[in-house]
DNA sequence: CATATATATGATTGTATAATCATATGCCAG
DNA sequence: CTGGCATATGATTATACAATCATATATATG
């Protein structure tokens, strides 16, 4: 049994992740099967799969099978505006703290 | 050293908990002062203490001195955007998945 | 200076997480 | 039916995290 809290926390604790954070950054433009993600991202299918199957699970992919291949897809656009908004506080803070970035 | 990915990775990371998404709740009005966080959330305040440092060293919260209190803020409005968007999705997601909530 | 209040930190413990390797399952082609 | 590709999962390991209790530091006040 969940609290809003709790629900809400698991949704940002998903997004927090750097593995996780590229497979939302790849699907951007839309729905990609298992075997572009993992190369796309450089992490393992194995790794991938599980990370995969976490983002599922709270909520924020939803998965389409179609014969040999699964595609995930964000299912909420406001992921997207969570992942941009912590890009923009990024960047207010890079002053402020001083930290080294690599522009990747 | 810090790539992009992980700096956000993190600030959601740091959002992505009961405990501190209660504090982020309750700095809604304003700078707190530690005794007066933790009673609010219902937490100790060995545990808030570590919880509010884990956020004012993510760059989330700002920390003012005056005598012998300490007063914490949260330091970018987008911070509020997230949590919102957050709560965005919950609802959203609540007839998709049949998650069972306690209205808090 | 002694005491009380506010906050932080050390040490410990149990639990969760991420990554990896190996293996299993499902599905299509020949 | 066999082989190969796509995906998922079991087992393991190392690391990170959250919570708690006890103790330390700092500041204000009598």
């Amino acid at each position: 049994m969940y609290d809003q809290t709790e629900y809400r926390a698991e949704i940002l604790k998903a997004l927090g992740q750097p593995t996780r954070m590229k497979i939302i950054d790849f699907l951007r433009d839309g729905e990609r099967c298992v075997c572009e993600i993992f190369p796309a991202i450089g992490e393992e299918h194995s790794n991938t799969s599980r990370h995969l199957n976490l983002l599922l699970s709270s909520g924020i992919l939803a998965r389409r099978k179609d014969g040999i291949k699964i595609y995930y897809a964000v299912k909420h656009p406001e992921v997207f505006e969570i992942v941009d908004l912590a890009t923009l506080i990024m960047t207010h803070d890079i002053t402020g703290r001083q930290r080294l970035l690599k522009v990747a």
